[in-house]
DNA sequence: CGCAGCCTTGACAAATGTCAACAAACGTGG
DNA sequence: CCACGTTTGTTGACATTTGTCAAGGCTGCG
C-alpha cells in the first residue's frame, strides 16, 4: 500500500488510536485500488469479505428491491463504509458504486475482526464508530416517517448551507436526481419542491442555491437537533 | 437488584461472556424498577444516563416532530434499548413508553462504559448488538423506501406469521393504531391495507389474522431476506 | 348502562408518482 | 470549436397513493 493512503488512513479515528503493531498487521493484507466512475464496488446480499475505506473520492450506497433502487447514503473521504457487515460477518445489506474516479483501500474483513480481539483501543473506536452510524440512520428514519417532502428538502437545504459555510449562496453537493433518492421522492417531485420553496426565499439555478432569508425558511423547516445536527 | 432479574440479564448476549468480578460490578450500581402501562420512561433530547434492560412487559420507542409521533420499534424482553446513546454518551434520539405493566433495570451509562474498557467480552458483545441494531434500522429503512405501504404491510405479516409459528392463523403482535405508525401510515390507511389484501387470501377479525394461501400472499409481498429476515 | 377508546367507513383533499414531451447541460468525436 | 447524441432536469396532464375529517359501530370497563 502507498505511504500516501497508509497515513491517510491511519488518521482516521478508527485507527487513529491503533496500536503500531497492530495497525501495521491490518495493513499488511489490505491493499489499494482506482476505480473509475460508476463502478460497482459491492453488491447487496455478497458476503463481507473487506472492509473499504475510501481515500477520495465518492461513493454511494443504494439499495434495490423489485426493480425500484433508492440512495441510502453519500459516502465522501475519508471513511469506511458497512462497517456493520465486516463486524457481523453477514451479507451487505447495500451495493457501492464509484460517483466518480476513486480511491479505495480494502482491508480482509477477517482481519479486522482479529485486530479487534487484539485491540482494545480499536475495538473502542469501532463501537463509537458504529453508534454514529446507528444515530445517523435513525435520524434519516426520523426524517423519513416525520415530514413532508417539501420539508425535508428545506431541512436538507438549511444542513447544506451550514456545511457549506453558511452563506445564502452555495451548490449542491450532489446531482438532483440522487438528491431526489436519497430524500425519498422522484427528480420530478423533487423539481416541484423546489418551486414550491420560493415562497420561502429559495431559489435555483442549476446546482446553485440561494436562500434569501435564512429566518424564513427556517420557520418552515422547523430543524430540530435530533434530525438535522450532524454531532450529538 | 433482585436474584430473579440478575440471571435473567446474565443470559442476555450483551453480558454472558463477561467475566464474574465485571457483571457483578456492573450490576452493583444497577436496580430493577417496575412501572404501569404508558408510562413514558426516557424523553428524547434527555441525555443518556441509564443503560435500560427490559425484563418483562413491552416498550415502545418512538419520536415526535413538529406536533407529529411516530413509532421506531417495539422492545419485547429480554433485551436492551438505547445502547447507542450509552455508548456515545449522546442524548438519546428516542422516546420510550411502557405498552404495558413491565420491569426495567437500569444500569448507569457511565458503569457501562467503564466495565466496556475493563471487558474485552463485553465489548465485543456490544460492538455485535450495536452492528446488529445498525443492520435493522438500515432493513426498516430499505423496507420504508422501496415499498408502498400494501406492500409493507403484506411483509410485515409474512414476518409475523413465520414468527408466529408459521400457521396460517396468527394474532396480531399489538394493537392496530401502533402497527400503522410502525408501518409509516395512518390507522385509516391500514384499515384500507387490509381490505386491500383480501384479494391475496388475507382476512382479518380483530387481531386475527388468517392467510389462506402463503404462497399467494408472497407471490404479491416479494419479501427478500435482505430486508425481512431477522437474522443475517 | 354509559363512557371512552379504538376501529372502520365514506367523502374529500393533499401529496406523490407516472408518463410523455421538451429543454438544458454535458461529453465525445470530428 | 462545433455537431451530435446522451443524460439530466423541467413541465404539464393525469393516476395513484396517502392523509384528513367526520360519523358511526364495536368493545371493554367502571
Amino acid at each position: 500500500m502507498p505511504d500516501s493512503a497508509y497515513g491517510d488512513i491511519r488518521k482516521l479515528d478508527l485507527f487513529a488510536q491503533m496500536a503500531d503493531e497492530n495497525f501495521t498487521g491490518l495493513m499488511r493484507g489490505a491493499y489499494v485500488q482506482n476505480f473509475p466512475s460508476q463502478i460497482e464496488l459491492i453488491t447487496e446480499g455478497d458476503p463481507s469479505d473487506f472492509l473499504h475505506v475510501l481515500v477520495s473520492g465518492a461513493v454511494d450506497l443504494f439499495s434495490t428491491w423489485n426493480g425500484r433502487e433508492t440512495s441510502m447514503a453519500t459516502i465522501r473521504p475519508i471513511s469506511t463504509f458497512i462497517l456493520a457487515a465486516t463486524v457481523k460477518d453477514a451479507p451487505y445489506l447495500m451495493s457501492a458504486r464509484t460517483l466518480e474516479k476513486s480511491r479505495v483501500a480494502l482491508i480482509p474483513s477477517q482481519d479486522v475482526r482479529a485486530a479487534f480481539d487484539l485491540d482494545g483501543n480499536f475495538a473502542r473506536a469501532i463501537v463509537t464508530e458504529l453508534a454514529q452510524c446507528y444515530r445517523s440512520v435513525i435520524k434519516s428514519q426520523k426524517d423519513l416517517k416525520l415530514r413532508t417532502s417539501l420539508e425535508r428538502l428545506a431541512n436538507y437545504l438549511l444542513r447544506q448551507q451550514r456545511h457549506a459555510g453558511g452563506g445564502s449562496v452555495f451548490e449542491l453537493e450532489f446531482e438532483k436526481r440522487r438528491l431526489a433518492s436519497v430524500l425519498g421522492m422522484t427528480p420530478e417531485n423533487l423539481s416541484r419542491a423546489f418551486k414550491g420553496l420560493q415562497p420561502y426565499g429559495v431559489t435555483v439555478a442549476g446546482t446553485r442555491i440561494t436562500i434569501e432569508d435564512h429566518n424564513e425558511l427556517k420557520r418552515f423547516a422547523k430543524p430540530n437537533r435530533l434530525i438535522d445536527d450532524h454531532q450529538s
